[in-house]
DNA sequence: GAGAAGTCGATCCAGACACTCGACTCCTCC
DNA sequence: GGAGGAGTCGAGTGTCTGGATCGACTTCTC
């Protein structure tokens, strides 16, 4: 259950990119400043929010990148797709896709209910939430109590 | 957001071990053969459960591995931190520590909130639970929908 | 009681894969 | 043209998965 550096920095780079209002292009280069990510890798991971269509990008002078589609249109959920592929996945396959034998067919269920889960935490949460800081019920309400915030 | 291998293989070997109500230890060789585990890999994933108390092992003729402790008393994100670490890492490292720029920092809440959500999951499904096929509602309730199961 | 057999325990090895990142090339606008 | 920026390619590193070997320990059998 781990979140790679990958959708990590990807969402932290939509985040500034959402935050400009004006709608102009932002450079990877500048992008990478502001959220200290390597160049190369950003590079690679807006190739894939390209290609999902989260991002448009402009070459030559005075180019760069900004969003494809409304900030309140691209979800958490969207983001971590577009750059990591299913939401949850057993060792490569997806959970409805793993064969058990009998006794161990439950499984199966528990996985679904994981990603059921997630998914309410991750498909009601858009960057533009994340970049005005005002994160919805799903979240607020799940991080309330004090012991979500101790090491487990 | 991916399960390993050896959380897989892990559950699938206790719900088999936890299905032997008389107690008798089983042995890893039967163990692999039952659920299709490799055999090294399994004796290192029961290697974890014993430093974590889950199973206890008996070495000898007519030896081999039982529960440390009723399987009631285990739950399936006992077996996740035993044998993977963390419920939920970003890039390795808690999501209690990990450190964003202001901006950014309301990520935090959001892989805080993901934590609590699969805790909801995990920690109320027993090793018994699953050996019986009789599911909490915590998962009951969120396998119940058929969009749950639609590829996400 | 001695030996044999079965089992865990630890370590090393290796291929596959993903992660992380840098260097180079090509395109677009001024 | 020239400069700034996207686009592509590839290398180094680490982790995951799995196999093999050798040693230690317990029980069973004769």
């Amino acid at each position: 259950m781990r979140v790679s550096a990958k959708s990590d920095y990807a969402l932290r780079a939509l985040i500034e990119m959402a935050s400009r209002a004006d709608g102009k292009a932002v450079s990877a280069e500048e992008l990478g400043r502001l959220q200290e990510i390597p160049h190369g890798f950003l590079q690679a991971i807006l190739a894939d929010l390209r290609r999902a269509g989260v991002v448009i990008s402009q070459r030559g002078q005075s180019g760069g990148w900004r969003m494809g589609r409304p900030a309140t249109d691209v979800s958490v959920a969207d983001v971590i797709r577009a750059v990591d592929g299913p939401l949850v996945s057993v060792y490569g396959l997806r959970p409805e896709a793993v064969t058990y034998n009998e006794s161990a067919e439950v499984l199966q269920h528990v996985w679904i209910a994981a990603r059921r889960s997630l998914r309410d935490v991750f498909e009601q949460t858009s960057i533009q939430a994340l970049a005005d800081g005002k994160l919805p019920k799903a979240v607020t309400s799940r991080t309330a109590d004090e012991d979500a915030w101790q090491p487990h």
